[in-house]
This record gives structure tokens, sequence and C-alpha cells, in this order.
DNA sequence: CTCTGTGAAGTCATTCACAGCG
DNA sequence: CGCTGTGAATGACTTCACAGAG
């Protein structure tokens, strides 16, 4: 099967297993270090020192890589300008994707000005609220329309938006998802502190501003302030450091 | 030792054991749903319950529970109002948190007004920033001032500041967290898309939207929409899903 | 009889360690 | 000889399953 290594569906399908998120994150961790030693003039790296960009362990890099194939070369290790185009299609970041945020507040508004989106390949389409001042208006330097949110569906379908941001109260939160999902939307970003239910193959990813403060907080009362263990790999922040340690990195993808 | 189980500072003690980030998030969420509970007059509720809420397994609450103690009653369930202060002292949210923010752009500002800080006993004491424009004003509802850069360690010890936000261009957040890290400041939340490296004793936990963005991405590339395994526990949003199944959750703590 | 608390088992992720390619 | 790719070993987290308290 190695002649059909560099099709971008297939890379996909190499291997029946699944592949965890954890692994997408560092992907995706992977391949802004990469934009950036490309933008250096770097042609080289191996699994080693990229690992040390970040301290988790080289045989992690090969593993995540291994997943969708042999990218590496032995002896020289991987070539940054082709490693990078290998993730970007591995991670559908080829393919432009079209963003809605649902809710105009403060944290909507400033996601709609995130410049970080472009880069990879995200464009925000619309912004949705139900507020009557805000509806018709368009926010941003982009200029943004800001729509009623009774017109989430039609909306979705005339920008071709396949990934919606959740941006209201969170009591409102749950409708939306729903409104969302309905409108046959299948990737979703949820600021809003609450748990919300989905139906299979649509899926959620919370970011919980309120959950990483109150770790952060149990992290402060601990009296030692080094009683915490690590999540998993990266972010071995504090205490528990192996051998080599020159500087511990904070991660948490 | 059980009669000094309702001390806060033993409570946090009794077991040698380390802690991990995932269950102090996962405290964060029962502590949420326990209030709602509260506020709604419930009295008691079983660990079989509350897992329903988030679909998690009933094991685990009780595991991650009984980590500080043992609060149940057995035939009955927990006390929610008990059960709340626990949790709450052992988050350390019973004492107040001030909380610093450096970078004024529409991130730092949007965080500056977000409300839900308060909940949890933060208060957002001050803002930093660079821009001679911004320096001196005030943000937000609040009216929060606006420091230069330049005068963090002397802000953060008058303000009693003890949690930092870092919301700065990514090339310049690893020189806000040293300076941050040289105030003294043991606990940031930093949302510039970087690899941090952090000292000992000091937690970084970052919040990278790219990340779980082009996590997203990857799960829309996967032809089925099906071939993405859940990070670990809760959200198992699609696929795989055991016998029970009313609909997904999704977390992602 | 219900529901907690917890060892034991099971599942999944990371790290080790090395065969083997370039 | 250096570095990848990968089975095997280790470690971490979750779920099972049940003794025993109320």
């Amino acid at each position: 099967m190695t002649y059909l290594r560099y099709s971008a569906i297939l890379t996909v399908l190499m291997k029946s297993e699944k592949i965890s998120e954890l692994t997408t994150s560092r992907l995706s961790v992977y391949l802004r270090c990469l934009n950036a030693l490309h933008a250096a003039g770097i042609k080289t790296i191996s699994s080693q020192a990229l690992a040390e960009q970040f301290n988790l362990n080289s045989a992690q890099i090969r593993k995540d890589l291994g997943y969708f194939g042999e990218f590496g070369v032995r002896g020289v290790g991987y070539y940054v300008a082709d490693l990078r185009d290998h993730i970007t299609k591995i991670l559908g970041l080829d393919s432009p994707h079209r963003v809605g945020i649902v809710g105009a507040g403060r944290l909507g508004t400033a996601l709609a000005n995130y410049n970080g989106f472009a880069r990879s390949n995200f464009t925000v389409a619309a912004v949705f609220d139900n507020d009557r001042q805000k509806i018709g208006g368009r926010i941003g330097d982009a200029k943004i329309a800001v729509h009623d949110v009774d017109q989430l569906a039609k909306v979705i379908r005339e920008e071709s938006i396949d990934v919606m941001v959740i941006a209201v109260p969170a009591k409102a939160a749950q409708r939306v998802l729903n409104q969302v999902m309905s409108a046959g939307i299948k990737a979703v970003l949820n600021f809003a502190p609450v748990s919300l239910t989905s139906r299979r193959g649509v899926k959620v990813k919370t970011v919980d501003l309120t959950t990483s403060l109150e770790s952060l907080s149990y992290f402060l009362s601990q009296p030692s302030s080094v009683a915490v263990t690590q999540p998993r790999s990266h972010s071995r922040s504090e205490e528990s450091f192996p051998q080599r340690r020159k500087g511990a990195k904070a991660e948490n993808l």
C-alpha cells in the first residue's frame, strides 16, 4: 500500500485504528512548529529535536505520525516542508472551513475578530444573535454580518458553514446546539460552561474557562504547590520531572 | 482520622496520592451541578443520578470524591449542600482569588468582562498592556484600570493578585510569562497559541483555540465522522457507545 | 434493600528499547 | 552511525463488582 501513501484520503484510512483526540491535538501543535521551522529556513528535523520544543518524548511524536504513514527518513529525520504538508492534509486543513458564531456578546465578538483562525484556513462567515439591536449589524474589521438566530439553518446553508461556535449563556446553549445539529453541523466548539448533549456523529468540543480557573485554584491551594500530577504526556510543569530538565513545559491541549 | 474530616486543610492532606487534573476538572463540573441542584431545592443526590447528568460512570464520581474523604451516606447518596461546601473547600474556592490579565486586546477585554469568574470567587483586579493608548484607561463595566506591563510586579503586589491570564500575541507570551513568574505568580491561564516553558512550582494552563479547531477539522475530514476516539472518560459523543445511550455528552474539560 | 467506598480488572496512553533502513 | 518505526513494558485512568454501612 506504500504507493498510495500520499493520497489524503488513503492516508486517513491506512490503519483502521481510531485516532485519539490527544493525538490530533498534538498534530496541530507539531504543525504550528513546523510552520515556524519552515519560515526559519530549516529543512529537516528529527523527532528528538521536535520533542524538545514541547518537552515530550520523541517516541510519542514518532507514534503519532506512525498512525498515518511513514514520513521520516532514517538517519535523517523529517523533511520540514514535507511533514508540514502531510499534517495539513491529515488534519483536513488543506480545504477551507467556514465558521459561524452564535452569540454576539463580548466573547463572540472577540472570536469573530480572532485572526488566528485564518492561518488554519478557517473563515468566520457569519455571527448570530437574538438581540434585535444587533441583528442586521456588522461586527469587527471584517464587517461580518449579524443574523437572527432563527435564520440559523438558512444562513448555514447559504454560507456553506461547517463549523459552529457557541458563545451564548449557559442556559441557552443546549437549545442552540439542538438547532445547530438540526441544521446538519457536525463540529461545534462550545464556550458555554455546561455539559451539552450531542447526538451521534456530532463532535462538540467544550472550552470551559470556569473549570480551567477552578482547576488552577486547586493547584494554588496545595500546600507545597507540588501535589498535582499532570494530566498526561507533556505539561510536566512541576515536580516529578525525570532526569533531563531544562525547564518544564506547559501544554494542556 | 475520621474526626478530622471536616477540616479544609486536612481534607487535602488525607491521602498522599497526587490528584490528577482530570479529577479537579471534574470536581469543578460537579460543583456547578450541585449549585444548580441546590438552587432547585434538591437535598440529596446519588452518584448514579449525578453521573447521568454528564454521562459518566458513577464509580468515577465516587472515586473522585473518595480521594478527599467520605462525604456520602450509604443507602442515601450525598447531601447536596454538604457536598457543595466540601468541593468548594477542596478547590480552594472558599477564599477569594484576584486575577490580572495581560493584554487589553479583544480577548483580554472580553475576559475582563466575563461574569462567570465572580461566581467562583475570582475578581479581575487589573489589566496590563504595553500600548500607551490604553495605559491609564479603564475597561469594562467594572472600570478595571489598565496598567503598563512594566508595572506588573508592583501592581501584582499592591492588588494581591494570585492568578494571571495571558492574552497577548504568541511571540510575546514567553516573555510575559517570565515576568509574571518573577513576580511570584504560581497559577497562569494562557490563551496564546504557543507552548510555554514554566518553572517548577508554577502551573500554566493553556487554552489553545487553534488546536481545538484543528482537532475539530480532523474530525470533519473523517469519512464516516465516526473514526475519532474520545480523549477518555465522558465525551463519548460518537460511536462506541456502550449499552445505555440516551444521548451522548460533550465534555473535554 | 440502596447506595457508598474501594480493591481488582480492564482499557487506553506513553515511554522504553532496539531491529533495521538509509 | 543516526534516526525512524514499532513491539513490549510501563504507567495512568476508568469501569466493574462487591463487601458492608445505614
